[in-house]
DNA sequence: TGTCCACTGGAAGGGAGGGCTT
DNA sequence: AAGCCCTCCCTTCCAGTGGACA
């Protein structure tokens, strides 16, 4: 059979570009090096906590708090798996850990269901109570008679976005060791946000975190030397050239000094490189690709979004373009309702869209903040977040949205 | 100093879409 | 099939509020 030939040029193309990379996933975000500099601290209290288990014991909960990138996830992924090993070796139970991101896994009923399927039950997507669902989940872990670690990521989103049932759940899964007989669970707690703790119920909180540890950001240095750490292993010898990984770490210290974007920048910077055919990585590179994740992410966000959020956010991307001067709920609301009665759509009431306008400033795609113009009211001022025309661009894409691309609101 | 605006954001609840148990 | 229970998205209702203005 004859191959196809512009794809076969393609793959050969690719195979007779420079390599630039010897092994690209030690540069994402999931991989767990084998050293964590600057972290030896946190490693080394987490460790501590954790190390009771070695001897049958049940650690204390744990509250690991830092921004994004700061190391978290990767600290508590690292220390349980040492410890497993160190259990392996000194033929000590291993128990059994499950990771939950709560920014996936957003419901009470979720993460049990999850935590079900981590000790091999299997429950539907819905239908059951959430209590019923507990109970399997309790009883079937105590048939292990095993110690439970279960690492609760970005909690502050479980609690944000179902406050009750998140601190029934949490309240449960705190007090469980009491009814277990054979069994015991651990918990490790990681947010983002110190402020989340506000909307826990106080019994929650203290017994959720009986130790805490703090991640401060890592300075631009200390970028450098995990960016280092892993060039030595992601990179072949000599395709850096001088300053860039300078340049990632200076960019993602910007960014209140987030690993996570450093290496992003690094290996999309070397993604570049590889499909322009250069053998070695410049910094120029480094800034396509910091433009280049910042409409990826952008882009990804704004086409998943649904309808009505599309609708809210173009309202204040034509005001924006239309040059108000400012943009406040209210006038957010009345475009809306207009772009709305042209697209013969049910409109949302004000309270709803005053919702949307929040998510949308959570996802980091407006800047909206409450503010008071004294007798004039209380109300939010909403910006754009993100550049005008990369909105204009991807939203008028959905042809809903092109149809009222041309409507010019009026000015106030 | 009090008034009052234009909202905010909490609380409760409805109903559609899903799936369980009996 | 009936009776529950779940989530998700939304409405309705309403007390609360920061600060410019009279």
């Amino acid at each position: 059979m004859p191959t196809e030939k512009p794809l076969d040029r393609i793959f050969e193309q690719f195979l007779a570009a420079p390599k630039i990379f010897k092994n690209r996933d030690v540069l994402r975000p999931t991989y767990v090096p084998d050293e964590l500099p600057h972290r030896e601290k946190q490693i080394t209290k987490v460790g501590m906590i954790l190390a009771s288990a070695l001897r049958g014991g049940t650690p204390s909960n744990i509250f690991l708090y830092g921004k994004t990138g700061t190391g978290k996830t990767v600290v508590a992924q690292y220390v349980l798996k040492h410890l497993k090993e160190k259990c392996m070796e000194f033929n000590v139970p291993v128990p059994i850990t499950s990771y939950i991101n709560c920014r996936i896994v957003d419901t009470s009923y979720r993460v049990l269901a999850h935590l079900c399927s981590d000790v091999g039950v299997s429950v539907p997507i819905t239908g059951l109570p959430t209590d019923t669902v507990y109970d399997k989940f309790r009883k079937s872990l105590d048939e292990k008679g095993q110690l439970m670690i279960i690492v609760l990521d970005e909690i502050d989103q479980l609690v944000r976005k179902n406050r009750e049932s998140a601190n029934d759940v949490l309240y449960d899964l705190t007090r469980i060791n009491s009814s277990l007989e054979n069994s015991k669970v651990s918990i490790i707690g990681i947010s983002n946000d110190l402020k989340f703790k506000d909307h826990l119920d106080p019994r929650v909180i203290s017994s959720l975190s009986e130790e805490e540890v703090v991640f401060p950001p890592y300075t631009a240095d200390e970028l450098k030397d995990i960016l280092i750490q892993r060039a030595k292993i992601g990179f072949n010898e000599g395709v850096l050239e001088y300053g860039v990984i300078n340049l990632c770490a200076a960019l993602a210290a910007r960014e209140h000094g987030d690993a996570r974007r450093a290496l992003d920048l690094l290996r999309v910077a070397g993604e570049i490189a590889e499909r322009e055919g250069s053998n070695k990585v410049t910094e120029k590179h480094v800034r396509l690709a910091q433009k280049e994740i910042e409409k990826d992410t952008v882009s990804e966000v704004l086409e998943t979004l649904p309808i009505q959020s599309k609708l809210v956010l173009f309202s204040i991307y034509l005001l924006e373009k239309h040059r108000a001067s400012e943009i406040n709920t209210g006038d957010v609301y009345a475009v809306y309702q207009n772009l709305c009665r042209y697209l013969r759509m049910d409109s949302l009431t004000q309270r709803r869209v005053s919702d949307i306008i929040n998510e949308l400033d959570m996802l980091g795609l407006v800047y909206a903040r409450v503010i008071s113009r004294g007798r004039y009211g209380r109300t939010k001022r909403i910006k754009i977040g993100v550049p005008l025309n990369l909105i204009g661009d991807i939203l008028e894409k959905d042809p809903r949205i092109k149809g009222v691309a041309d409507y010019v609101p009026r000015i106030t």
